[in-house]
DNA sequence: TTGAACAGGTCATCTGATGACTCTAGTTAA
DNA sequence: TTAACTAGAGTCATCAGATGACCTGTTCAA
């Protein structure tokens, strides 16, 4: 038997939804200084603790900045905010790990694709940089394993899409820290590594001649080889 | 010359950080309790609205849960929190309309070719019901609307990524309400609905046949023709 | 056994006070 | 005149005490 869900509305909640209605009428735009804290408490009547958190949620979520001694401020949009929180890595599980990889998957061939197409010149050098640098690192868990996440992230930097450079960097970073002990073995195998290598060559290959059906192919192919040497570890 | 920034760290993100190193190191575990505010304060020699800051943030960004009478607990991970906050829309520009079109276009198509592989017999009902609408919907802007996003999201509900699925409907959403004027006039015109539908219906063929790359290409053609039509209007 | 009352623990909120910081305008010194 | 300094107002950051709201478990009486 359904029941009505008695929801006691925090203080703090109505405040902040109050200021994101002001937003969405556009009576608040990025750039706009709002009232004080004291002022605003007075507008809700409510305390300014209440006041307070309302702000406090509302700087996480990256809509205002509070600046000490001038005031509040509804930010720009920020792409950097774009993303997800790498803190939630440390509550995740394994079977959450394995659908972070499937969307990391779903990323990635888009973005090499999207980087095939819309690369300039000076986007080249950095990915080749990753690529000379793995090479360099051989035997060096530590260092393969951040010339592997340039790799990707240089890939990310060509789409020129800001807000796709981010949530892949989110992605990136969670798994990073979600399988920090798995990644320590994995990366020491020299075969691997090797193997690694040639499809990170491929791949590129692939992205400097604009093919990017073959650079996508390649990539699914990279990330699912990926995927299963992981699961090994951590199954 | 660069000059190594001064930062005043606040105390609220010295307690956040403190918390976060704890979570790391396993020291705290999802369903744990928390210390009580009070006690809190003591451990980190600081006020107690330093650490109901804290503890604000960390509960805006889904790790903690504060519930009254009882306590503050470690959450388990919940993939809704796998999302970006639809409130950012407020504060976005047409530049960043078009990078999260974008990004739209690489998570939609990838998912599509996902939902192919994956779906189970009860997945397509929903995204056949999402089509009706639509074929219902002739004129209702409103409604078409409605039905359009409801395909899309059975669609991601078919890959039976819970990841996969909050993020398409952040994206989603986000993208609807950055978009809420330009999609009135839009939707009303009914050759385009008649269009939509087709697309539509193409797509979910293509699915039930598990032909995910002919889904893919239907998909991308699809999102390729919604952008054209909105940035008639809002360019 | 059941249910009401109670106590203890905890978060939610208000409030006054103080510190820290930023900006501006006025003042002073070269 | 110009540059540096100073004072003050405005504001966020933080602390601390008080009170209310809420949850859980225990006690006690019917």
């Amino acid at each position: 038997m359904p029941y009505k869900q008695i929801r006691t509305r925090k203080i703090y909640e109505e405040v902040a939804d109050s200021l994101l209605e002001m937003l969405q009428k556009g009576e608040l735009k990025p750039g706009d200084k709002l009232d004080s804290v004291e002022q605003l408490s007075k507008n809700f009547s409510v305390g300014r603790s209440a006041v307070r958190e309302a702000l406090s949620a509302l700087r996480a979520t990256g809509i205002l900045e509070m600046r000490q001694g001038e005031g509040t401020f509804v930010k720009q949009f920020d792409p950097t905010k774009f993303s997800i929180p790498v803190s939630i890595a440390f509550i995740m599980n394994r079977k959450d790990i394995k659908e972070l990889m499937d969307v990391r998957k779903i990323l990635e061939v888009g973005a090499v694709a999207t980087a095939a197409f819309e690369y300039k010149e000076e986007d080249l050098p950095p990915i080749q940089a990753a690529l000379d640098d793995m090479r360099n690192a051989n035997d060096n868990g530590e260092l393969g394993e951040k010339a592997d996440l340039d790799f990707h992230l240089a890939i990310a930097q060509a789409t020129h899409n800001q807000m796709l450079i981010n949530l892949m960097n989110s992605v990136s970073e969670i798994m990073m820290e979600a399988m920090r002990e798995a990644r320590k073995l994995w990366f020491d195998s020299e075969t691997r590594t090797y193997k690694l290598l040639e499809e990170h060559k491929l791949i590129y290959d692939a992205i400097e001649k604009r093919d990017s059906d073959k650079a996508q192919e390649l990539m699914l192919y990279h990330l699912t080889q990926v995927e299963e040497a992981l699961f090994q570890y951590i199954d």
